[in-house]
DNA sequence: AAAATAATGTTATATTATAACATAACAAAC
DNA sequence: GTTTGTTATGTTATAATATAACATTATTTT
């Protein structure tokens, strides 16, 4: 992801160039390093998979090309990983579609709010500060503590506008 | 759902009285007379089992809802109806569990946002202009044309907090 | 090395949703 | 009021997504 990334007040990522994958990777590696947790074969190809790939990937795409590389691998094998993943914020479900993506800043959690065109599925995601703190504000209205914020916001992307 | 609901700047919505499933159902034949559609037997039926509810529903337990009436059903009989509520924002979908729920305010069209707890289910329906509006502008910074905003927080109601 | 823990393999199955085609109900036109 | 077209529903089968349960393997700790 973190293509012309700043992170600033707003920032967009777009999608990883190879190099960029590796980047991921590297990072994923460092932060499971930190936590003690062991970043094994199939999760790495897992991440590697899915930041890969150009749009967000349903598990069982997923399945599919673990086992066109040569890996034994049943539905759980994906699934398992993906959980681990997802723990560790290196990758984000996508509810309205069911599908899975690398997260652009693994190093520091982040809510963050995804842009899918519903044409081409192009999916983006943009931090905005705000949005998520005056959410976070509204529910403390109603005494409700937020502990997973799922923003996604469904539309047409500026290439299918046109 | 709308019980001590202002619809003012914030308006949260409890759920419904049996007197107010009522109110739905009229609203709901009205809105259908009004748009030339058939608010046919089945179609009131789901209704009236959303909102009877007093937490989102999954299609499958309605599924069941409607055999026990003495109905015979099928997969198709409640997703084809659900499909027309929720295109006539009669009721709502919750993507992060898969469950439907009765929309609070089916006058006006309205972007909304959940609050759903992750311990008893208990789910909100909120309504915040700021939050929606702000989403949208977010968006458009982007060249993105939102159709569909899911806003889905999950977390602890004040009940289970305690 | 043995024991304990964590990860993966494997089989089966649960849960959610749709495709495809037949029939029935309804509305419009004649 | 019957024919015709359209919309809704019935029905069977199956797709797509996800998990349970238990066996095996790998890794870490003792």
């Amino acid at each position: 992801m973190t293509e012309q990334c700043s992170h600033s007040n707003i920032a967009s990522c777009t999608l990883p160039s190879s190099e960029q994958v590796a980047r991921l990777i590297d990072q994923a590696t460092e932060l499971c390093d930190k936590r003690n947790l062991r970043f094994t074969r199939l999760r790495r190809q897992v991440l590697e998979l899915v930041c890969k790939a150009d749009q967000p990937v349903g598990a069982y795409h997923l399945l599919d090309e673990l086992r066109e590389s040569g890996r034994s691998a049943a539905p759980p094998t994906v699934y398992r990983a993906l959980d681990f993943l997802l723990e560790q914020g290196l990758v984000h479900r996508l509810a309205t579609n069911n599908t899975y993506l690398a997260c652009a800043h693994p190093q520091q959690p982040h809510a963050a709010i995804f842009l899918v065109c519903s044409q081409c599925g192009h999916t983006q995601e943009v931090h905005t500060g705000g949005v998520i703190d005056q959410l976070r504000r509204q529910a403390e209205q109603f005494d409700f503590a937020i502990e997973h914020a799922s923003v996604e916001l469904t539309g047409l992307c500026s290439r299918c506008r046109q």
